[in-house]
DNA sequence: ATGGCTGCCGAGGGCAGA
């Protein structure tokens, strides 16, 4: 079973990407972040028509998050319940006995900004959540946009991003307490090149340079870290046309 | 060097992303 995260940075230009990259990866479950499309307007037909369900959660403009399944969705949970937030970030369903969270992280824009501790109490209350979910279901995959580069490996220039949004010491020890919770970094099960990314800016030709970060991520519970067999940030679709600035991560279980 | 792209909304640039 292939469980797969992208942020498409808009549904609606990248749908076209979506449905060739499914073509290609028939993954069991792809999440999707940056839908930034109201729930109206969400592609749910084509997807059908490319064998996909779907459960999402949306907003015009920012954010948004949807969830596509080749076999049922059970279970639907939107938002990180009692955390009152306009924002639609997060959405949850059970496929296949399997627990699985999308999550789009606030971006956080600067240490300094209200933004940041918005982010920081949202990470707690996601914590705080997914510690019940993970007694409930022992089999959980939290997957999406984290925002958070966990390590400075996962950073092209850890000098220049230092103390800096995305990599800053509370996010990061907001990140290790998610593995605390028993799970785990599925890409850092198995042997990765260096210099491994799932982001790079629109701008300076970062993806060439190979200027990225790796802040998209696949949390496992121990139940499913026990028989993962792989995980790969895919960096093809980062090459195309008119790309997201995000590229899909896929972990095998 | 704080920009550099891209998408959004909505008709021009400002905001946000990371």
């Amino acid at each position: 079973m292939k469980l797969a995260t992208w942020n498409v940075n808009s549904l609606k230009v990248r749908l076209p990407q979506v449905l060739d990259w499914l073509a290609a990866n028939p993954v069991e479950v792809l999440c999707l972040q940056e839908t930034k499309q109201q729930d109206a307007d969400f592609p749910q037909a084509d997807l059908l028509a490319a064998g996909y369900q779907s459960v999402f959660s949306g907003q015009k403009t920012y954010n948004g998050v949807a969830i596509l399944s080749r076999g049922p969705l059970d279970e639907v949970q939107f938002g990180i319940p009692g955390f009152d937030d306009e924002q639609k970030r997060v959405i949850a369903a059970t496929i296949n006995g399997v627990r699985v969270v999308c999550v789009y992280v606030p971006n956080g824009q600067s240490v300094d900004s209200d933004k940041y501790q918005y982010k920081l109490k949202w990470l707690e209350a996601l914590r705080a959540w997914l510690a019940g979910e993970l007694a409930k279901y022992p089999k959980l995959a939290l997957l999406g946009d984290y925002n958070i580069a966990p390590e400075d490996s996962d950073v092209y220039d850890p000098k220049a991003w230092e103390g800096n949004v995305l990599v800053s010491e509370p996010e990061r020890q907001q990140f290790r307490s998610l593995l605390q919770l028993g799970l785990r970094d599925s890409f850092r099960l198995f042997e990765q090149a260096e210099k491994s990314y799932s982001w790079w800016d629109y701008r300076m030709m970062a993806f060439r340079r190979n200027r990225g970060l790796r802040i998209d991520h696949i949390l496992i519970s121990e139940a499913l870290a026990a028989k993962c067999r792989g995980c790969i940030i895919d960096r093809t679709p980062r090459k195309l046309e008119r790309p997201s600035d995000h590229t899909p991560v896929v972990a095998e279980l």
